[in-house]
DNA sequence: CGCGATTTGGGAAAACGTTCACAAGCAGCG
DNA sequence: CGCTGCTTGTGAACGTTTTCCCAAATCGCG
């Protein structure tokens, strides 16, 4: 299979088959307790983990010059099932043309769109330790959409240094500073101990997404989406696995 | 519910939460294993996830002298629902007494053999940068029982420098030194755009399970379980959620 | 010892997610 | 214009995970 069209791919210009735009449906009134996207209809909390991954993928083709991918195509550079990718997009209306594939560029738009990434979003960072630095320096971030407005602690060793430009405030001027940046976002790197606390400082200062990297679980109202990230948790996901290796391993000597 | 109990027993109380947890799937592949050998039968790949959370509460709650948690209460703490959680336990074998509960000590035992922490893990940590020296740093990994036994990098202005007591490798060395740690774990803090050439070459070091820092898709053999934390992909689905949110207000404003 | 209160373990159903498989739509060509 | 080749979009099958629910086990007490 040619995995990707290189350069001068077939067409350069979509028809009109973009035409039935699926904006957000203004004049239709809207039924009731649906909580639905800013898109379209509902999309799976599976397939909002993979549409980052998409997205991440279709940058580099449209860095290509690719101008057109079929699912095959992308489903294998992504690393899933093509129908699953097929299956993902489709939740975000039709937009792909049958017998010709997806157009990058429109593709890019409109998983942006349903990401909400076309709107700015600034992100507060709490903890500026170890692990909260190099998040601060994660170039990732910032090709990715996303700026981190302010730098939290509470290390008064730590208030008033200067990390890549930005410099790291008093906690205690939280409420303030997320109002004024109309910050939604952020991210805890703070030691495990004070991590609900800061969390409940967190949530009370207006902030309604919460990416938690503190070993601990976090309590949170029902408005506030939290995620973690537990990096130790992952490693021993891995060694779970390797153990399971270790034994097949075994069991297949056993048997010869 | 009643969580106060005499003696040495938990006691919390516990608002209601609204955690959430996203899933991750990769090649869930794995045939049958042996339930021989003092092993377990199979274990769901979400239960695994979820193992090292209780692991880390039961820790705490030993920290404070508990000696027996009810499902329920460990649930709550935990953040799950305490149907799941039984069940999640009862794939490792039935450690729970009727009536009564958990014994802490003894649940700690089983999900720590079961994920294969009785055995020492080394991990090699490749690419010290930014986010690497971080990782390098981290006491999350130490306190959970994983060492990370050798740094590599391939920029010579780091090879030699020293982190927290480990001297920066020429990542030339892997193979020697993978092997002479019988390190089977190894952390991927590279730049994308080389991460998928390193992970080659640390695959034909011998290593089984990796840890994937790199916003990139990375292919390996079968018989290695790869991993990935993707930052930037975190805070976009916080961003879908918040979309979501606002779309929701939307409604609701339209509609009083 | 029997009883009531409590809690586990697990069968069964429901919910959710993935994969299959194919009809329908589109482009290109003769 | 019809035919061929390709690819999407999706209903249905399948597999996994969660939840429901209750019999069985255990404890404490009278």
């Amino acid at each position: 299979m040619e995995l990707v069209r290189d350069r001068a791919t077939l067409r350069l210009e979509v028809p009109m088959t973009a035409s039935r735009d699926a904006r957000r449906n203004g004049p239709a009134a809207v039924r009731r307790v649906d909580t639905r996207g800013g898109a379209d209809g509902r999309v799976p909390d599976a397939t909002v983990a993979r549409l980052a991954t998409y997205l991440r993928v279709l940058s580099t083709l449209a860095d290509r010059s690719v101008t057109t991918v079929s699912s095959e195509e992308l489903a294998t550079v992504a690393g899933v099932n093509s129908a699953k990718l097929r299956k993902d997009l489709s939740f975000l209306g039709s937009y792909g043309i049958r017998g010709v594939g997806y157009d990058v560029t429109t593709l890019i738009e409109h998983i942006s769109r349903t990401l909400g990434l076309t709107v700015h979003r600034s992100v507060a960072l709490i903890g500026v330790g170890n692990l909260g630095q190099a998040l601060a320096g994660y170039a990732g971030f910032a090709t990715r959409g996303f700026r981190i407005a302010a730098l939290f602690d509470a290390d008064p060793a730590r208030i008033g240094s200067e990390i890549r430009g930005l410099v790291v405030s008093d906690i205690a001027h939280l409420d303030a500073i997320v109002a004024e940046h109309g910050i939604t976002i952020a991210a805890l790197a703070v030691p495990a101990a004070v991590a609900q606390e800061v969390c409940d400082r967190v949530v009370a200062s207006g902030v309604t997404s919460i990416l938690n990297f503190a070993p601990v679980v976090l309590s949170v109202p029902a408005h506030v989406h939290l995620r973690k990230v537990d990096l130790a948790a992952e490693l021993q996901i891995l060694s779970f696995h390797e153990t399971r290796k270790a034994a097949a391993a075994l069991t297949e000597a056993v048997e010869a």
